[in-house]
DNA sequence: TTCTGACCAAATTGTTGTATTTAGTCAGAG
DNA sequence: CTCTGACTAAATACAACAATTTGGTCAGAA
């Protein structure tokens, strides 16, 4: 069990710097396996399909997203504050292409995937969402005057641009990306912030919010193994 | 001349349509001239080819997309605000999806031409550039403490976000474009505003500004024409 | 049990030749 | 002088077929 889960670990990062470079279509099976370091057939013990091992990938690099999302948010000790929320959820997302990819409907990276699936049950949890807004707007943490759904579609919209300016804007033209998160998390504090200074509260809602979607995820990756019994 | 100037104008609205609808490379010259009412033959001795009629079509759009701005800006009393500023270019950019397509390179309405061409000289003009926004920090219309470079690059992300959302959230799905647009003025006015409540100096200089870039515009029309020597 | 190499059917890609469309020209009509 | 319809060369779309790749299976090696 746990021999099988580390393998399975080194398959998908495999997958997951191929899939990224060369994008879905053009990575094969045989490819991923070589760099894993095993047969083709191995794979197939795994997930029963090339699409099977996709859902994987994405749940696994979902569960990266969040637990880097969640490390920089425990060494922040305003890690509750909206704009530290923002700050580091921009930057974890900028450090994961894959779901980046995902996020903005990369279909030369993610193949027919995007279009097929429905990708909502990953890219509804990306920042905020509709009710973790409403629940900060609660605690005091984001101002009550506008409505958590518009609230949350401008923080969509943040995350949104801030992926896709990447590709009008070459890295080489742009401000240092350190800047650029300092801004906007100046913009959310004095633009959205509301006026409690208990931010433990919103680290706290955030976490266990967090523990919940971790917990999805790992399911979603058991469901799609072979040993899965449906 | 004027002649000449009102039958353009017919087949650029023509073309507008049919290129928004089909995209470029579906859309030939024959369905525009039967669209304007008119023969191929006549498209060409304006125009010595399709891509100089884009060329003069999209600087015939940024000319539309300017004065729809600023009739929003005309029309309005705090139109020198930054949130106002922001809100009307938003509104006006989502208003021209031709420009709206230049903006995000989206390549099935633009065809080749996005990939080809250099377009950065229109969309670094959307939405606050990175002089005019040093020109709104210095009147105090803009906070200083973040370089303008920054600045501009977070007013990009918006207006790129604004727009590629659209693409992943439906619009049934959306709250309303009004509300969005006021939570992004809110965001802005409190996030980036400066001290200074002298709009009509904002206003003037956006508008000192737009009328360059018009007789930019204006140029480029005419130098796509045939009739243009050079 | 755990994994692999050989294997197959299906999909993808490459090719060649033909049919159609379309950007661009031009002599001449109005 | 303004415009058009007929024309052409080039690009594009299509069809049929061969060559190759690749997702997925399975008997058997380790």
């Amino acid at each position: 069990m746990k021999d099988s889960s580390v393998q399975m670990g080194r398959v998908l990062e495999a997958a997951s710097a191929l899939i990224v470079h060369y994008g879905f279509d053009k990575t094969t099976m045989e490819d991923i396996a070589r760099k894993a370091g095993m047969s083709k057939s191995a794979l197939y013990l795994i997930w029963s399909s090339k699409d099977r091992l996709l859902s994987a990938l994405l749940a696994y690099e979902m569960k990266r997203l969040l637990a880097d999302f969640s490390v920089r948010l425990e060494a922040d000790p305003d890690g509750g504050q909206i704009a530290n929320l923002v700050r580091h959820s921009l930057l974890a997302l900028k450090n994961n292409p894959l779901m980046a990819a995902l996020y903005t409907r990369d279909s030369r990276t993610l193949g027919d995937f995007v279009s097929h699936q429905d990708v909502s049950r990953y890219t509804s949890r990306i920042m905020l969402g509709v009710t973790s807004t409403a629940q900060m707007q609660a605690a005091g943490l984001l101002q009550s005057g506008i409505r958590p759904e518009v609230m949350a579609y401008v923080f969509s919209i943040v995350a949104m641009g801030f992926i896709h300016i990447q590709s009008i804007v070459p890295t080489a033209e742009a401000p240092p990306l350190e800047e650029v998160a300092d801004a906007i998390s100046h913009l959310m504090q004095h633009g959205f912030a509301g006026s409690s200074e208990h931010s433990a509260a919103g680290k706290q809602a955030i976490s266990s919010l967090m523990d919940h979607a971790v917990r999805q995820y790992d399911e979603e990756l058991s469901k799609a193994r072979r040993s899965y019994e449906q």
